[in-house]
DNA sequence: CAATTTCGGGAATGCGCTTTCCACGATAGT
DNA sequence: ACTATCGTGGAAAGCGCATTCCCGAAATTG
């Protein structure tokens, strides 16, 4: 169907082996005269390379995989922008699998990207407290083969990554929120069994605590718009009764379910920050067209894909780096007045 | 390295034909005392069928490509989203590629698509005026070669694909526009040669004059975030002499650029809608956490995705579908009192 | 019960490409 | 001048798998 090496090599009167010395980078290099005679031929018949064969003959594919729990979600398609961005013209290709935050699809897809002999796979995505160990085991198997595990976020097991610090990061966000004069706060903690929203939420009671203080509440939920929804709804449900009200802070483990807050808050009639103070995590792109800002601890997701996406390029090296975050104070937890 | 289909076949003593029958679905079925064998001894070695070899013998890789502007983009990735579903539990792989808006990157894309022999490439992301004539022959000739082309927006040349009827979308919320009461209109048209914004502009300018209207202003620049922010920087800076005005709607040719729009307008100390009523274009999921609420046309973005991706599995008929969008006003374009 | 058909497993071929390994002519070394 | 070396292109052997053919044995039929 598709024009084959042989037939340009044909066209050009040469031998496969010499087609394809000169239109794949190989150490060998044709005379000039045949190299031009090939190209041309190559061009002239419009041929594109098996990417399957040359796979099969090299031994390596030049594909990573990517496995994220929502494209959508801002969080994950910035990091897999810089992914991409990291990827660069390596000729590197990307394969995707969203997993909808189902451990069983998130199993499937690397079991997909092990058959396609992917040279990396980046897993994003929270992982559960307790995992999973299938997973475990493929990806030891993965490793086994020369594939290279890039974990985003927690570290799992013997692999590299980046590792996001979430509790100092929380603690560090807790530390100016007290500094700024808060001292009412409630946690919308989400998951409790998946590794990030666990951690910030530890790290951020962990930091009260030491300066004193407890949280009023920390209600869980899904890490998700939806779950932090609900959870603030059924919170500002329950409070309904003791009026009159000081403000409190409400600490959202992510961005994603401070918007998610926000809209509960809301429609209850409440403003934000002067009756709930709300802060979140992550600093997602999407927060620049939010009013009131919110105020977060702002996590360089672009550029933690970026190098990702490097850290594949370099292969070998499955190097470890740590990333903590920045703490951005913005309007949406500024004091009441009458607090200040 | 990796465990190969005839090492499977050893240690369950039976042949590599017999192998390859019992664990990928051919049409002769091995007797059952063979196949528990064969199937033991796979799990046993934990054995993953090499996608590259498979696709090499079969002639067909379970593989599509989407190209993409850019994936962070709330519109781009939601139709990801989409096509991911779309593409539901098929076993087909995506294959992602973002161009940065650059027609030599999409080309590029293209380009690697085709060397992975991908079943289909769906191509999302506005295509230009003059369209790039290298780019349609790789399509034709990709094409030729079996390969499915599906697009989303503009239609091309003879592909299937989900065509977006801007104009009438655009035409139809003039039409609420004017009926809700506005009379003076700017047009923040985004890049004139991209089919996309070009035909939404015209569309909804086409109405305005049906209507005995015409616009104040018809600014373009480019179709992003960044452009609308500094057309409507420079717009207000313009108008600056003019005072006192009256409230003036700005059509924006995309949601992105809206909030683009609204963080220019915010910045020169007016409001949205009592100064400036703003209204976008796509319904990105992102509006809902914006305040005003944004006023748009509302385009099924995820289904659109999803009825690519379906598309492109039942391989063969390369339908056309043509979706129109549904005005929904909301906040941002409410009339100023004094208007009403 | 012999003749014929069906069935199920194995050997071998080919998918398109990379990469040794070879053969051969050109160049250099003594 | 004759051999040792190098540089170049071609032939051929896989890479891991699907699949066509083939062949022996069991099942069917009159």
């Amino acid at each position: 169907m598709a024009i084959r090496l042989t037939d340009v090599a044909n066209e050009a009167g040469v031998s496969l082996a010499t087609a394809s010395r000169v239109l794949n980078g190989s150490a060998r290099k044709p005379a000039a005269e045949i190299s031009d005679r090939v190209r041309a031929a190559a061009e002239k018949l419009g041929y594109f390379p098996n990417a399957q064969a040359q796979a099969l003959a090299r031994a390596s594919t030049k594909l990573i995989g990517l496995v994220v729990r929502d494209i959508a979600d801002p969080y994950f398609s910035t990091i897999a922008r810089g992914v991409q961005r990291g990827l660069g013209d390596s000729g590197t290709q990307l394969l995707l699998a969203s997993t909808d935050s189902d451990p069983e699809r998130e199993i499937e897809a690397v079991k997909a990207f092990m058959s396609q002999r992917t040279d990396a796979i980046i897993l994003s995505g929270s992982r559960a407290l307790s995992e999973d160990d299938g997973l475990l085991r493929l990806i030891e198997s993965y490793q086994d083969n020369g594939g290279q595990i890039v974990v985003i976020g927690q570290p799992l097991a013997s692999t590299g990554g980046i590792h996001v610090d979430n509790e100092t990061t929380s603690e560090n966000l807790a530390g100016e929120l007290i500094r700024a004069g808060h001292r009412k706060f409630v946690v919308l903690a989400g998951d409790e069994n998946l590794l990030t929203s666990r951690g910030r939420a530890q790290g951020f009671m962990a930091k009260l605590k030491r300066t004193g203080l407890v949280a009023v509440d920390v209600i869980h939920g899904a890490f998700s718009r939806e779950g932090a929804y609900m959870a603030m709804s059924d919170y500002l449900k329950g409070c309904e009764a003791t009026e009159p009200r000081e403000q409190v802070c409400v600490f959202c483990v992510s961005d994603v379910m401070a918007l998610g807050a926000i809209r509960a808050i809301r429609e209850s009639g409440l403003r934000v920050p002067q009756d709930i103070a709300v802060v979140g995590f992550d600093d997602i792109p999407t927060l620049v067209d939010v009013t009131p800002s919110i105020s977060t601890a702002r996590l360089p997701l672009e550029e933690i894909g970026r190098w990702a996406g490097e850290m594949v390029l370099s292969h070998g090296d499955a190097r470890k780096m740590v990333v903590t975050g920045t703490p951005v104070l913005r309007e949406s937890s500024e004091l009441r007045a009458e607090n200040r």
